[in-house]
RNA sequence: AGAGAGGUGGCCGAGUGGUUUAAGGCGCACGCCUGGAAAGCGUGUUUCCGCGAGAGCGGAUCGAGGGUUCGAAUCCCUUCCUCUCUGCCA
């Protein structure tokens, strides 16, 4: 009742340390940051003077029971009685103030969950994605002209994926894939989980469904909700991304610093209910409630985190490059920046049948956000705990890589399998049977 | 799903109302001893919060939450989890 363990967003010892810095960047977002760290501040302080009153009333009344304790040995039962009237005063008093502080904590709790990470300097300002910054675009586009075929069309004419099918089965946005178009998939998996292990992420096999402890841990719970789907009858929620079960591997640990760098990777569907997106955007496998992904995660120093990041960058960039598909790498703005992360670099391909970008993955360092609520830490040199980093990234995402690829390679007689993935799938071509 | 057992520190494991300030052991760290090591001896070793420049002091913490009591690891209630047997089953 006494000390209230704080399960916040930003760690508070950060806003305490770097306020004016914190306002600053969180400007990025577009909210007024400089009135809510205020109120924080404000309300820590509370808290903190409360925790010292109730503290010192303890003090007082354990020292009490101790001294009764002993004159009833003694056979002092009348001094005994005294004191119990005493430490019953006592014990009025720390309750009520035990009450305050429990108020205050909640009211801090809450301010701080409000708060989202703050952007890193690099995070370019901006409302939406329109302002998101193009890093750099590779590869060339492919000229297809008026014949170019969007996915949705060539999976059906080369029967690779069954839309209504899933409808039947399930409903809208969990499709079937068929033949050559699940072997595709399933090599498109197999390539990208042995491209991450020569990398030296370890493969992981994590399960599908997690409990409310780990959607917390990661940050889905309690904001998003709504985007997962539940278990009620056992109180689990079916993963939307790896990222949830992976990291919370290492939630409640403190690490030696000899464990960095821990890296992961880790296949698994991904479940979204994708609630209130519908429109031209959402075709075929643009969106999807069920899909597959590759994750990969990190945990790191913090001094070593952002060169983390830019090697997982280089590591995305590896992986499209090997498959030959054009792409391009946004920093997100302020405004896109998702509610977790400090930075964000977002991965999209051409879509050369829909003439349009495809996000296939998303790279992010939340810094020590998630660790503080997953309280991951570690031992530093003067053996005390810190936050430690933690960072992931899609490695890929299934649906729209399988999307690129058969709208790029799309030739006359049939779809060009890359020379990466022929040794999974066993073919150089899916034709016309 | 039914029946039973159990959740104690980094690990093992004592502990059914007051020197438990959580015994003891293992591990780990440092020191003594040694030519060096082992053994032996000594000291330290949960985490979180508050105060403090620091040493340190105080509070909380025995799965979680409530209750009884001057005082709870220990008693009561609720709840979560794990294990064993039975049942079911890839």
């Amino acid at each position: 009742m006494a000390s209230h363990k704080l399960v916040v967003m930003l760690p508070i010892q950060t806003l305490r340390d770097h306020a004016a810095d914190v306002a600053t960047a969180l400007k990025k977002r577009g909210i007024d940051a400089e009135a809510m760290v205020e109120e924080i501040l404000e309300l820590d302080e509370k808290r903190r003077s409360l925790q010292a009153e109730v503290d010192a009333t303890l003090a007082e009344a354990n020292r009490i029971s101790k001294e009764i304790g002993v004159l009833y040995k003694s056979g002092k039962g009348a001094e005994a009685n005294a004191l119990k009237e005493e430490s019953g005063k006592l014990k009025e008093k720390s309750k009520a103030l035990g009450e305050d502080l429990t108020t205050a904590a909640e009211a801090l709790q809450q301010a701080l969950y409000q708060l989202p990470n703050a952007p890193h300097p690099s995070v370019p300002d901006g409302q939406d994605d329109s302002d998101n910054e193009v890093v750099k675009e590779v590869g060339e586009r492919p000229d297809m002209g008026k014949d170019a075929q969007p996915h949705w069309e060539l999976a059906s004419q080369y029967d690779l994926i069954d839309f209504e099918l899933g409808v039947k089965i399930t409903g809208a946005g969990f499709p079937v894939y068929k033949g050559k178009g699940a072997r595709l998939q399933r090599a498109l998996i197999s390539y990208f989980l042995d491209y991450n292990t020569a990398a030296g992420y370890q493969e992981v096999q994590v399960p599908h469904l997690v409990n409310e402890a780990s959607g917390m841990g990661t940050g889905q719970l309690p904001d998003k909700e709504g985007q997962m789907y539940e278990i009620t009858a056992d109180n689990l929620y079916l993963i939307p991304t790896a990222e949830v079960p992976v990291t919370n591997m290492l939630r409640d640990e403190i690490l030696e610093r000899s464990s960095f760098p821990i890296k992961y990777t880790g296949y698994t569907p991904c479940f979204r209910r994708e609630a209130g997106s519908y429109g031209a955007h959402v075709r075929g496998l643009n969106r999807l409630h069920q899909f597959d992904k590759v994750e990969i995660v990190r945990v790191e120093h913090p001094a070593n985190s952002y060169a983390a990041l830019d090697q997982m960058v280089a590591h995305v960039e590896g992986l499209l490059t090997a498959l030959g598909l054009p792409y391009r790498i946004l920093r997100l703005c302020g405004g896109d920046l998702g509610f977790t992360a400090a930075l964000t670099y977002d991965f999209e391909i051409w879509s050369a049948g829909q003439g349009r970008w495809l996000e296939v993955s998303s790279v992010s360092n939340f810094e020590a956000f998630q660790a503080n609520r997953l309280k991951l830490r570690y031992r530093d040199e003067d053996n005390k705990t810190q936050l430690a980093h933690t960072l992931n990234g899609s490695a890929l995402a299934l649906p729209r890589v399988l999307a690129g690829l058969l709208e790029n390679f799309q030739e006359e007689d049939g779809i060009r399998i890359p020379e990466v993935l022929q040794p999974y799938t066993g073919f150089a071509k899916i034709s016309q049977e």
